[in-house]
Order: C-alpha cells, then sequence, then structure tokens
DNA sequence: CCGAAATAGCAACATAGTTGCAAAAATCTC
DNA sequence: GAGATTTTTGCAACTATGTTGCTATTTCGG
C-alpha cells in the first residue's frame, strides 16, 4: 500500500474538508485508494487494500458517508458487487449529476469511468418516465487491448 | 402461490424440455414465478415465494442452470441483488443475444425488460472495444404513472 | 487544552452465496 | 414399466457480505 505523501495528504484532506467531513485517517487513506488508480473499487476491493488497518464496518460507513456527500459514486454490476468511483465536482451534499458511461473490462476486470462518452438519450414507451440512465459497456480497455499488440 | 394447471405445466416443461433440461419439481415451479408475472424477480424473491418448498441451493443451482442454457439473463443493479429475467427466443446453451433495455421503476421497484426499446450504438474512445451493452433506466414505469392518475 | 460532537472499533447478528456428499428423483434402455 | 444410470436435490457446514447497538476514541470548535 502507497504511503501517503505529504502532498497527497495535503489533496485529500481538502477534499473531505470541501464536504464538511471530519479528516479522520480511514476517510483519508480509502479516499487516497480512489485517488491512487484508475478504475473504480468495490467494497472488497478496498477491504482487501486497507483491511487490515482498519474495521469493515468502518469501510462500510465511510463508503455510505462518501456517496451521501457526492465524493463517490455506485456503479452497478451483474456480479453482486457495486463498486464505487470518485465523483466528477458537479456532484455535492445529496445530489448526484453523471452523464458518463461505466466500462468494464472482460480481461483486467476492471470497471472504469469514461468521461468523455455521454449517455444518449433513450426514448421510452408512452407512460415511462426517466429518473437515471446507467449505461454499463462490456469489452476491452484500451490498456488491455494495447498490451495485446505488444 | 398459485396452483400449477395442467396448460402452464405443460408450457414449462417444453420450455425444459427444449433447452435438454430433465423436468423436476423445482425446475418447473421456479420456472413457472418468472411466466405468472411480468418482472425480474432476484434470487430472494424467489426464496420468498418458493424457499418453503424447495431449499436455497436447489434455487441458486436452478438459476444458474437457466442463465447457462439461456433460458434466464442477468440484469445488474446497483443494489446487490441481481435480478433474472426470461430471454426470448434468440438465447440458447451457452450464448445470449439481448438488444433491450432494463427499467427499474423507482414505486413498485419492479424491473422490466423494455423489449421495444432497442439499445443504441455507443462510441468509445480509441482502443475500447465492445463485447455487450447494458442499459438501465430508472423512473416511473407505465403502471404507476396511470395509477397516480386516477 | 478542554468539552461536545462525530467517528471508529468491537461484538453480535443477519443475510447471501458456496461446496461436498449422500439420498432421491428423473431419464434411459431394454 | 422395472431396473440401471445419470442427474438433481437437500442437508450440513462453511465463507463471505452486510447491519446494528454500544462504548471508546478521535476530531474540532472555542
Amino acid at each position: 500500500m502507497p504511503r501517503v505523501t505529504v502532498a497527497t495528504e495535503r489533496k485529500v484532506t481538502d477534499l473531505l474538508k470541501r464536504q464538511t467531513l471530519s479528516v479522520t485517517e480511514s476517510r483519508k487513506r480509502i479516499l487516497q485508494l480512489f485517488l491512487d488508480q484508475p478504475g473504480a473499487l468495490s467494497h472488497g476491493d478496498i477491504e482487501k487494500k486497507a483491511g487490515e488497518v482498519f474495521d469493515r464496518v468502518t469501510i462500510y460507513r465511510t463508503l455510505q458517508t462518501f456517496v451521501d456527500r457526492g465524493l463517490i459514486h455506485t456503479i452497478p454490476s451483474a456480479d453482486n458487487a457495486v463498486r464505487y468511483a470518485l465523483c466528477k465536482d458537479e456532484c455535492g451534499d445529496g445530489h448526484h449529476r453523471h452523464e458518463h458511461i461505466h466500462f468494464v473490462c472482460t480481461q483486467c476486470e476492471q470497471t472504469f469511468c469514461l468521461d468523455e462518452v455521454v449517455t444518449p438519450v433513450i426514448r421510452l414507451p408512452k407512460g415511462y418516465s426517466t429518473d437515471q440512465i446507467e449505461i454499463l459497456v462490456q469489452g476491452k480497455c484500451k490498456q488491455c487491448t494495447a498490451a495485446m499488440r505488444r
């Protein structure tokens, strides 16, 4: 597990304070994990990476708090393992705004937010109304495709 | 739980035989549950409806078998409760073909397949390839919207 | 640095999912 | 349609996942 440097320590602290959250060791570390890598993390992933340091319950509660405050958002899955990823600035206390799609790589099994791909409008039959659209694309990601060519 | 009539008994038996599956009580009953209602079912739903009759393990295994044989397909969710719904005829042993979207009603909390809404093409950034697209729309369904107007 | 408020850890529990194995049921064969 | 073979079921035991109440600890405002 990468040591939290002074620079990143500052960054996570700022992020937490911006959401008026108390700055605690577990919150800093868990936020750090998200910043350290590009993909989404499940509760299990985090438990593997920080489970020896923090209690399982703390991780559950921290993730819930982050979702509530708009720091991270959930990504549905087909395997009973909801994942979480960092939100952009538009999300805040009590509300989420996401227009991007999610990509699940069948090779490295990571899940990514593809911020540059905007969710299309979906025309529903008469009588249905839309609150939110979630798009999950499964395939091979950039990194894995590049690795194959070598 | 509705009694399995002679007519529907015939139907589920035919469906099972078409997939060269042995026709057993649990398989008939679980398939029946899917035919009896329009929405998708989670493992938990099925356990509530047939759990006194069949063992939990049997339900898990039956659902897995049905997915493998292309009788039902999974629908991802944001709440760690994967749901299952009947497939159309195009699915078979070892392969699934689905072009429709899934709709989650925030009111009745049911999940439906909207067969008439085709998944759009999603243009991904360079380097990504697509195997499968899953679209989950959350909102209010036809029935609930109609009920509100009364 | 102190006190109030928020958070973390623990324990205990509830639910969800898996595996191996023996008994029972379904299918096949004649 | 009876018996042999194969498949499926149920049980037990286990692992993993998620929740709640309570107390100790930490954070933060003054």
